[in-house]
Order: structure tokens, then C-alpha cells, then sequence
DNA sequence: GCCGTTTTCGGCCCGACTGTTTTCAGTCG
């Protein structure tokens, strides 16, 4: 079992113990085991083996890492199939719908036999859930509303169809005469991959104003809920979104708390305490002394995100790392990575052009990418094995190659600082050969190695066939390295460790593709792989113009794996990728 | 269920909104 199978067994633990009204702390604790264990690196099955064991991890104690044996060595959790038995297949997603939590989910099913979403949707029909104690015929109404909009917008959403959205409402926002300042918070800031909804601040004098503005501005297709400092409400397209306006000087204070995640700010609130502090959306407040007074204490931060962290005896944590995997420990000991960011990045290394199955042209391409800011530019097309892609011949490749010859001479005539460097995206095939012959490999300024079919093969041969590749000595980068599609294929079961030390080994950089679908290596995987020593190369895998504006969310994935410029051969200058890396790298590889 | 050089027991983040309520439980983030 990995990780991730591993902490989804943990989170329906939480979920069921929460059915049974079980304790909230020891939910919290399977809460946060399953969370930890997501954004850990290394795989369990080789932290067991290591010196500091299962119960080394945080959050971890004998009672979970016993659990943890048993799902690694059975791949069954005894204790959560009891659980799980009590109640019917479906029931768990019932939990997913907006509105219905552990405890309304355990009186349906107690009371009406109810035991998945279709037979709450009947009950609700049936106008049965307005006869249960604490229901009424307005919660029904909108549990039904709940439910159409669960099965129009299922599960989460890729952060690169939802930060569009974000950007609008809050454009939206801060044109509003009440409105102050403006921003999203949530997971869309941080960068997450996937996001559940949308989360948006503003600050005003007048919360109520910018409220209604904002639940009659016609962004909605719906208002669920409004007061007067908080309005929720659904996207055109079912997806949730919630407003929440303060005053200017709780600004920081409310960015923090909105921001998340919710481990995070749990941190920091038991920090606080430990210094008689109290960390609300308001502000940082000296704790109250006098029993039974409500009054709040001093307020000593609270308009700045960096006032309430400094007043946490912390440095300001950038959001992409705010998901409690260190980085508070990181801050308080001055610590924190300098993080890459969108301006270090200096060329895109993998792009397709109308010589495979891309639609532009090399000069297109390379224009744009001049746009862009960029000095120079790879490009990428696939090796002739890929039929399906239109992979090119060696006859094709050079080609490109007089193409790209001429075009450089142009920028050097006008003295423009950029250049375009020849790739080839070589297909990595079902046997583990590298589709690339000597000649390309000759023609070309660099290889980068990529798996295409015969991806249902198991870990250890997926793997073998990648750390295959990089022997050779032929590859300078691995693209898509886990072959996960978000939403539709699961990584092919990949040891990223092994590849990322196999990589730091032979120097062959690791991608961070910035498809939206993709972002693969994932952040936590990056990180692995930049603590494995190896390096990082983020690029687009552009097959149109407008896909290389997908950069950013490759540098969001990077800054929450932790990843520095120096890390990412995309940040290099120039002459430091061909001179120093790539033709070093090939002169090590010839004599070899 | 986890955690701790003040603690191995007794703590464990904090507040808004809704609907069904005569004062609050449930849900959410």
C-alpha cells in the first residue's frame, strides 16, 4: 500500500468515528495522521524500516503506526472494517454533501434506513427528512439543492480551471466602491493541485455593503447563505464559493486564517496560546486573564500577514507552504527555503510544435516565449515511435534542426538576447529502450526521456524502465516522471525515491510538467526529489501558444514542494544550461 | 489518539451562519 491508500483508509476512520460521536480529539488525530501522511515523502514501508520508526513521524503514535503495520503488511485494516460494516457501500459520500455532516448522517440512516446519496435524495422527495428531529421543511429543500449541485460538480477541481475564477471575483470585488483591498485565499492561494471551492476576502468599512453587492453582482447563479460580513453561494457551474469581508485592520489576520490550511492554523493558534496569545480572524489578542469576562485583551497584530506571524515569534510563511508539513518549526528557526518564483524562471524546455502534434510553428513559438520574458526556449517534439503524436523522423529532426540554426542567426543579428535550444522528447518504450538514434542524439542540444504507452505495468519494472533511461547517459531530462493524469489516470505506481537518487546520480533533471491535469512530479515528490539531491526542470509540455501560460502552476507545485531556483535548470542563465550542464554532461557521457 | 525539560494525565483553535429553536446544535472552514 502507498501513502496515499494508506491515508484515505485514516480519513474514513475520521469520518466514521465521527458518525459514532466519538471523541473530537482522537478524530483530530486520524484527522491529522492522514493529512501528514500525504504530504510525506519517503513511502512508509521504507520510514518503518528507518532508524526513527513509524512513531519518528509527527502525530504518529503506537496506536496509528500499529494500524500502519497492519494495512503494510495485510493491506487490510481490521479496525476500520468494523467500522466500515456498520453501514452500507455508500454511505461515506453522503458525507460529501454540503450540508449533511456525521451527525445528520448518522440520523438519517438510524431513523430512515437512509445509506446513500440516491436514497437521501428519495427520502428528501418523500418529504420524510422534514420529519426528524432538528429538520424542517427548509433544510430539506436544501439538502435536495445540495445534492443536484454535488452531482453537477463531484469532487474538486483543478486549480488551473479554478484560479481563472478567483482572479475574476476578485477583480469584481475590488471594484466595488465599499470594497478597500481584495484578494482569494483558501487552497487556490496556496497552490493546491485540486481546489474544493473557492475562498475570497475583502476588507471595508462596510461589510453589509459589499455583501450584498457581491450576492446580487450576478457573479452567483445562487446565494446558500448571507449575513452580513459572510456570503456563500455557487458558480454558474455548482462550484461553492464563499466571501468573507473585515475591516482593514484584521486584514492580516482574516488573509491568514482564510488562508489556511486548516492544520496550519491550528499550529499557529496553539502557538499563540503557548505565549497567552488568542489567534482569531480579527486579529492576535493578549489572552484574558479575568475569568468569565468577555472582553478581548490588547489586539498586538492583525492588519498584516507578517505582523501575525511576527507576533508568533515567526517569519511570514509563504501560503504555498502553509499545510503544517514544517514550515512553522522552519520559521521560527529562520529556516524557510527561498522559495523559486515566477520572475526566476528563464526558458520553457518542453514544447511541441506543428513538426509533431503541436500548432505552432518553431518561430511562433519562440516569439511568444520572447513575449513571455524568457531568453531562451526548448523545443520538444516526439521521437518517431510515437505514431499516435506524429513523431518525426531523423530526416525531420535535422531538419529542425537548419530551422532553429537559422532562426538563432537572425537573433544574433539583431542582437537579441535569446535563443532556441533543439530537444527531443524521446519515447521511453514498453521494453525500457530509449527510442533515439545516434544521429538524432547527435543532432539535437538535448534529450528529454518520457514514458508514453505501457504505463499498467507494476512499480518496480515502471521504475526499472525510467532508471533504465537515465543510465544510458542519452537523457537529460525525464518528463511527466509518474505519469499521473489528475482526475483520470493514477500515477503508475512509480518509487520516486529510487528514480530521484538514480537521477541525482547520473544529473539527469526530474520534470515538474505545468499541464494543469498533470503537475507531475507532484509537490511532495519534488520536494523528495530536491532533497534526494537531484534537479528539477519545470516546464510546460506546450502543444499551443497559449499553453505556455501555464508556467505558473508549475512554480506553485514547486513552491510547495519547497523547491529554490538554484534547484530548476530553468532558472539557469543561458550559457550555465548548454555550457556547464548540457555539453558537460554529453562530454562525460561519450567518454564513458 | 497524541503529546510533554513545568506535565505520563489532562489538556487539545476559533468563530459565522442557518434552521429550528425558546437557548442552541450542526456544519463549515
Amino acid at each position: 500500500m502507498n501513502n496515499d491508500q494508506i491515508a484515505e483508509a485514516f480519513e474514513q476512520i475520521a469520518q466514521l468515528l465521527q458518525v459514532e460521536d466519538a471523541n473530537v480529539f482522537r478524530i483530530r488525530s486520524y484527522e491529522r495522521a492522514a493529512e501528514t501522511i500525504r504530504g510525506l515523502g519517503p513511502e512508509l514501508s521504507d520510514i518503518r524500516e528507518s532508524e526513527a520508526g513509524l512513531q519518528g513521524i509527527p502525530g504518529i503514535g503506537e496506536a496509528i503506526a500499529d494500524k500502519i503495520e497492519e494495512l503494510l503488511d495485510t493491506g487490510e485494516l481490521s479496525f476500520l472494517q468494523d467500522l466500515l460494516d456498520r453501514y452500507p457501500p455508500g454511505f461515506l459520500e453522503l458525507l460529501k454533501i454540503p450540508g449533511l455532516g456525521p451527525k445528520r448522517a448518522a440520523l438519517v440512516f438510524h431513523e430512515l434506513g437512509v445509506g446513500s446519496v440516491d436514497q437521501l435524495e428519495e427520502a428528501c422527495v418523500r418529504e420524510q427528512v422534514r420529519e426528524l428531529k432538528g429538520m424542517g421543511a427548509k433544510s430539506e429543500q436544501k439538502l435536495l439543492q445540495a445534492i443536484e449541485s454535488y452531482w453537477r460538480g463531484r469532487e474538486r477541481a483543478l486549480l488551473g480551471a479554478m484560479l481563472p475564477q478567483a482572479e475574476t471575483i476578485v477583480e469584481f470585488l475590488r471594484e466595488l466602491p465599499a470594497v478597500i483591498s481584495a484578494d482569494y485565499a483558501g487552497s487556490v492561494r496556496r497552490g493546491r493541485e485540486t481546489v474544493g471551492d473557492l475562498d475570497v476576502l475583502a476588507t471595508s468599512d462596510d461589510p453589509a455593503a459589499v455583501c450584498k453587492a457581491f450576492g446580487e453582482g450576478g457573479l452567483l447563479a445562487e446565494v446558500t447563505s448571507a449575513g452580513g460580513t459572510k456570503v456563500s453561494g455557487t458558480l454558474p457551474g455548482g462550484r461553492q464559493v464563499d466571501l468573507r469581508v473585515v475591516a482593514p485592520e484584521s486584514y492580516g489576520a482574516a488573509l491568514v486564517y482564510f488562508t489556511g490550511s486548516q492544520q496550519h492554523n491550528i499550529r499557529l493558534r496553539e502557538r499563540g496560546q503557548d505565549r497567552d496569545l488568542k489567534v482569531n480572524e480579527y486579529g492576535v489578542f493578549c489572552a484574558d486573564e479575568h475569568d468569565g469576562d468577555d472582553q478581548e485583551g490588547e489586539r498586538v497584530a492583525g492588519d498584516t500577514e507578517a505582523g501575525v506571524y511576527a507576533a508568533l515569534d515567526l517569519a511570514w510563511i509563504p501560503p504555498e507552504l502553509r499545510e503544517d508539513r514544517g514550515e512553522i518549526q522552519a520559521a521560527a528557526a529562520g529556516e524557510l527555503p527561498d522559495l523559486i518564483e515566477s520572475s526566476d524562471i528563464r526558458c520553457d524546455l518542453h514544447i511541441h510544435t506543428n513538426w509533431s502534434d503541436g500548432r505552432a510553428s518553431i518561430a511562433q513559438v519562440a516569439e511568444s516565449a520572447r513575449e513571455r520574458g524568457y531568453t531562451h526556449l526548448g523545443i520538444t517534439d516526439h521521437s518517431a515511435s510515437l505514431h499516435v503524436a506524429g513523431g518525426i523522423s531523423a530526416d525531420a529532426v535535422r531538419a529542425q534542426r537548419e530551422e532553429v540554426d537559422a532562426l538563432n542567426s537572425r537573433y544574433v543579428e539583431q542582437d537579441a538576447d535569446f535563443r532556441v535550444l533543439l530537444g527531443h522528447e524521446a519515447d521511453i518504450t514498453t521494453d525500457g529502450a530509449l527510442d533515439l538514434t545516434y544521429e538524432v542524439f547527435d543532432t539535437v542540444d538535448f534529450v528529454v526521456g518520457a514514458i508514453h504507452q505501457g504505463m499498467s505495468a507494476d512499480a518496480d519494472r515502471m521504475t526499472a524502465r525510467v532508471v533504465g533511461a537515465i543510465e544510458t547517459g542519452m537523457v537529460d531530462l525525464i518528463a511527466h516522471p509518474t505519469g499521473r493524469v489528475l482526475q483520470t489516470r493514477e500515477a503508475h505506481g512509480m518509487h520516486v525515491s529510487e528514480l530521484a537518487g538514480a537521477a541525482a546520480q547520473f544529473d539527469v533533471a526530474l520534470e515538474i510538467s505545468a499541464t494543469p491535469d498533470r503537475l507531475d512530479l507532484s509537490d511532495v515528490h519534488a520536494r523528495l526529489a530536491q532533497e534526494r539531491g537531484a534537479k528539477l526542470s519545470i516546464n510546460t509540455d506546450a502543444h499551443s501558444i497559449a499553453s505556455l501560460d501555464f508556467m505558473r502552476f508549475g512554480v506553485l507545485t514547486a513552491r510547495r514542494g519547497w523547491i529554490e531556483a538554484e534547484t530548476v535548470i530553468n532558472t539557469w542563465p543561458l550559457e550555465r544550461l548548454t555550457t556547464a550542464w548540457l555539453q558537460q554532461r554529453r562530454g562525460s557521457s561519450e567518454s564513458a
